[in-house]
DNA sequence: CATAGGATCGCCT
DNA sequence: GGCGATCCTATGT
């Protein structure tokens, strides 16, 4: 026993440093996107724009599945000005303007050329809360202050000029612009995500009914 | 070049 | 639940 007693502290100490580490490549360049939408889940998107930090959990999440889902803007292999950051290797941004005003923030996923993603459509706020109401240009925090994609992206300073930024990088220092994400250890119970139809995809005919969207409550 | 429509939101009724 | 805001994107001439 007073041998593996120091085996089980070392194995303690690695599992607490593992479990606050910024979500790797390998993470991303896997090859099922709705098992990564769902793993999203209780990961924390963290944001570092003009040197304020802003943070929240993600707690909504949609796949889009490329080539062959028609709700993708990679439907049928599509190659635009737009989509051409959806072929980027998994663990970048694309982020793409919707209804003229608002950043809609996805994550692409799976290898090179293959243009996988899942957009993040909601989150709850936990650190840099002041910088966040001000963003939001409201008096106070609200519980749905985070729900809704272009409300993710307006809080936590995420704009479509920054499409194709590489999520696998922290900052390397405290003014530096950067988007990541980390696993804090947060456990979801798979018995507490719902799942059903993705939003605003009427157009995408029967895969506008596949179960790709997740949501837990927090 | 012109134009229709969009992976939305907040305010109004 | 209905609607306007607001402008880029994709498509077609």
């Amino acid at each position: 026993m007073c041998f593996l007693f120091p085996m089980l502290v070392l194995t303690a100490e690695k599992n607490k440093f593992k479990s606050m580490s910024v979500l790797s490549r390998s993470f991303y360049t896997r090859t099922d996107v709705v098992r990564i939408a769902r793993e999203l889940l209780g990961k924390y998107l963290v944001t570092q724009l003009n040197g304020r930090l802003t943070c929240g959990i993600i707690c909504e999440t949609e796949a889009y599945a490329g080539v062959s889902d028609r709700a993708s803007h990679a439907f049928g292999g599509r190659r635009t000005h737009r989509t051409e950051i959806m072929y980027s290797t998994g663990g970048t941004a694309y982020i793409y303007l919707c209804y003229g005003m608002y950043s809609l923030f996805n994550i692409v996923t799976n290898q090179k050329d293959i243009p996988h993603a899942v957009l993040i459509r909601g989150i709850k706020p936990t650190e840099g809360l002041e910088t966040i109401r001000q963003r939001a240009d409201i008096k106070e925090i609200k519980k749905d202050i985070g729900i809704g994609p272009g409300k993710v992206s307006k809080i936590l300073g995420i704009h479509y000029t920054q499409t194709g930024h590489d999520l696998t990088q922290k900052p390397m220092n405290k003014i530096e612009f950067g988007i990541w994400l980390e696993d804090r250890g947060m456990n979801i119970d798979p018995n507490k995500i719902l799942s059903g139809p993705r939003i605003g995809v009427q157009y995408a005919g029967k895969d506008a009914m596949l179960p790709y969207r997740f949501q837990i409550s927090l």
